[in-house]
DNA sequence: GGATTCCAACTTGTATACAAGAGGAATCCA
DNA sequence: TGGATTCCTCTTGTATACAAGTTGGAATCC
């Protein structure tokens, strides 16, 4: 990582840094539904900070595409919406594709996949399966390939992509086949990786990939109905 | 009282965004070489703004990897990192074939590049060869060929990246046998492409954006040596 | 003369004040 | 009663004031 060399790597986050993680995890969490609206300073009030910090942190996020600003009208979260994250799910394949052809360039990847091995390549009695933790290594797992492939520019994309995805994708995790599946397939794919069989484990992945976009597009719209319903009834 | 699609289309753009797009062209145009240091206050006075629009431009183009802030000690114009345009050089070449082979996916694609087509597929007395026009067309050219595709988010990824090299790449263009080859290889590519041959279309852009990256690296280190002593010389 | 210390000028980060405009509710008129 | 209209409140966009911290250099000490 070449940012620890920056002289300020070490100086703790900005206020509007903190308020940029506090709203993502907030988008992330449900806390804020896609379509709600809210203002600036409801946001000042809540994180303790001025309009200053808090502007910055909504002008990140909408540069991300997961806020909308109306002018001198209130910002709202950007509705999902299923053609981009199926654009993003294609574009993954794209990127992950390329970075698996690139890992095997030379051979066989071997060292540099070893610590996703370590976590996927396990018996079954030994698979993790609390939805939130498999979310979290599946997204790793997916970072860690492509970061591997030693390209910064098509890592950082990538990262960005997962942002993007996140909100859908983690639901993928709460059925238990859904898990099961990962697991075999990350398996798989790394077995064709080591193996230097950069065909086999481009078409693994995005056969897995594609899969994943199609039951998470399914398990989104189910989950999503559930907390309109739950949020209606509670008040 | 018809309104456009979007609520604030025609809005005319913001005091930040104006900044923005100066400062971006600035930097372009190497009257903001990299390495040059400024403060904020420097940039409001240019402008006519206060800091507040200056800094919405400045994160932004921060965000966009252009620029760098230092903790309390002014902004400066990101070294040109050839390893990073390198990188950005690859993942453009993994875009634009993954375009390419889409494109071709059902049959040849025909209408998408007519109107590329028309401008690099001309006879040579009808080439142009004025840099600056030149350095926009082929810009375009890529960017056309990813739009036709029709995937919107690796539209968006492509922009980005045409948005951190443009910087070198336009330097292609100051020699008049790289407009040439430009010239040649754009129309062997749509060729390829309106022929729906997607492997040939494919192996002849990756062709030729890997020598355009050679070409610019050679121009651009020349270049900038070139403009330094200028600046020495003249005060 | 050389190294060191300390200060003052600047820099960005944050808070607040002001300006311009959008939207909705109350009101007025037919 | 229905509809248009006016006006007031609240929104974001911009400017300015204040706080915290860095740096370069002058003054000082050895």
């Amino acid at each position: 990582m070449p940012r620890a060399a920056t002289p300020d790597a070490d100086r703790p986050d900005s206020l509007a840094d903190r308020v940029y993680a506090r709203l993502k995890a907030d988008i992330f969490d449900f806390r804020l539904l896609p379509g709600d609206r809210f203002t600036e300073n409801e946001v000042a009030a809540r994180s303790g900070a001025s309009r200053t910090p808090v502007r910055q942190a909504l002008y990140r996020l909408q540069r991300e595409g997961l806020l909308e600003v109306r002018f001198r009208n209130g910002w709202q979260v950007r509705p999902i919406d299923f053609g981009h994250i199926d654009a993003c799910y294609e574009l993954r394949i794209v990127l992950e594709c390329a970075a698996a052809r690139k890992l095997c360039e030379g051979g066989a990847p071997g060292a540099a996949l070893a610590a996703l091995t370590a976590i996927w390549q396990v018996p079954p009695a030994d698979r993790l399966t609390d939805p939130a933790v498999v979310a979290a290594l599946d997204e790793a797992f997916h970072l860690g390939l492509v970061e591997a492939a030693g390209n910064a520019e098509m890592a950082r994309v990538h990262r960005e992509l997962s942002d993007k995805i996140r909100i859908v994708r983690r639901l993928d995790f709460t059925e238990p086949a859904r898990v099961t599946a990962t697991y075999d397939e990350h398996a798989a794919i790394l077995a064709a990786l080591g193996a230097g069989d950069a065909a086999q484990g481009e078409q693994r992945l995005r056969a897995h990939i594609e899969t994943s976009r199609v039951e998470v597009r399914k398990i989104t719209l189910h989950r999503l109905s559930e907390i309109r319903r739950a949020a209606a009834a509670g008040g």
